[in-house]
DNA sequence: CGTCTATTTGAATGTACTCAAAAGCGGTGG
DNA sequence: CCACCGCTTTTGAGTACATTCAAATAGACG
């Protein structure tokens, strides 16, 4: 059950077994069925979500009705409201499951503990919040500086298991696009191959 | 001196006196003149800035040779090439004074002493770096979702300052338009208030 | 097998872009 | 102190890319 999520710190961390013992004991596992909710718009975000296995999305919806895919996650990633987190106010986000998917929730009171009890745990989101920072930074100057075309290529390059298993029409949304846009680009780039 | 950063980290944490000495004891005060460097491209990344008075912008140059604005800086922000900075490689991002700029560079060899000295710092950069994430998600979404007019009228809103002392060529380019697509945007938004 | 959703295709539209050039503005040196 | 130079901003015309709207096709799930 938490063998992924123990490789999942140590990438960042040196946790020891009485630690990683503590940490894994406020994990809360949960199965979050495809397209259902795991939150929803207009609540108040609790937790962080670990995908253990199966794959998650997160997306707002803007005044028009139209859904914005913010983040997808697969095995080994982090997902959340981390806006609604930090002010615990109502968010805009939802998570959703793509797939099946087994989820371990990792709740805010818990995390606020860990970091009193552990403070190595401090040290984790410090760098995994650096780290998505950095991430996020470099898509939105892709995003803003580079066409749909390429950005399609970089995402299958860095994810190609993706579009094995994610909608296009959620590929689009994350990307920026429209589904059409999405389909012509792919329609354009198998010509060319 | 130290007044500004000192209630920038008052912010997030509480920090005594005499941790906020020690803190404030590895800082290195430097004057960056308007057009000047404070980094280049190519470079390996050392510090972390702070602008306690003028304003510095950040900025990566695209394969056409195009220059893309990543921050821009006003007093009381934080600026790097956090990329270079974690992996120690060479990095793509420039810095720039667009004022000429007096900053507080924290080395982070010392930043990396300071969580072991005191570890409430290791928790203000774990806030900073968390919020520094959520507000560029919040960017992407935008820059994603809304046209260039609407994200001009939520950045002058959020920062009106800018507009008075930061070209609008940076504005634009932060923005991810043209100067001439940012000009007739504002040309338009004045014939209709 | 039928229904619902995702994907593709087509045609018309619109937003932002490129290229080119004029006008405005600020800083510097004579 | 003023004139000049360079950079920023504006304006114009034509173009490209992605969008919208509509509809057909394909796939997945129960």
């Amino acid at each position: 059950m938490f063998e992924l999520i123990r490789k999942n710190l140590e990438a960042k961390i040196d946790i020891s077994d009485s630690e990683f013992e503590i940490f894994s004991s406020v994990l809360k596992p949960k199965i979050v069925k495809r397209k259902k909710d795991l939150l929803r718009g207009g609540e108040i975000c609790k937790f962080s979500a670990f995908v253990n296995k199966g794959c998650l999305r997160s997306y707002f919806i803007d005044d028009k009705g139209v859904e914005h895919v913010v983040q997808i996650a697969l095995e080994n990633y982090w997902i959340s409201d981390l806006h609604s987190l930090f002010t615990q106010q109502p968010g805009q986000i939802y998570i959703e499951g793509i797939e099946d998917t087994e989820v371990l929730l990792l709740y805010q009171d818990d995390q606020e503990d860990l970091y009193l009890d552990i403070p190595i745990i401090e040290r984790f989101f410090r760098k995994m919040y650096a780290m998505a920072y950095v991430s996020t930074l470099e898509r939105v100057n892709r995003s803003l500086s580079e066409p749909a075309d390429v950005r399609y290529l970089n995402l299958i390059e860095k994810h190609p298991d993706l579009i094995q298993r994610v909608p296009l029409i959620h590929i689009a949304s994350f990307l920026g696009i429209t589904p059409e846009s999405l389909s012509r680009i792919r329609k354009q780039q198998s010509g060319k191959s």
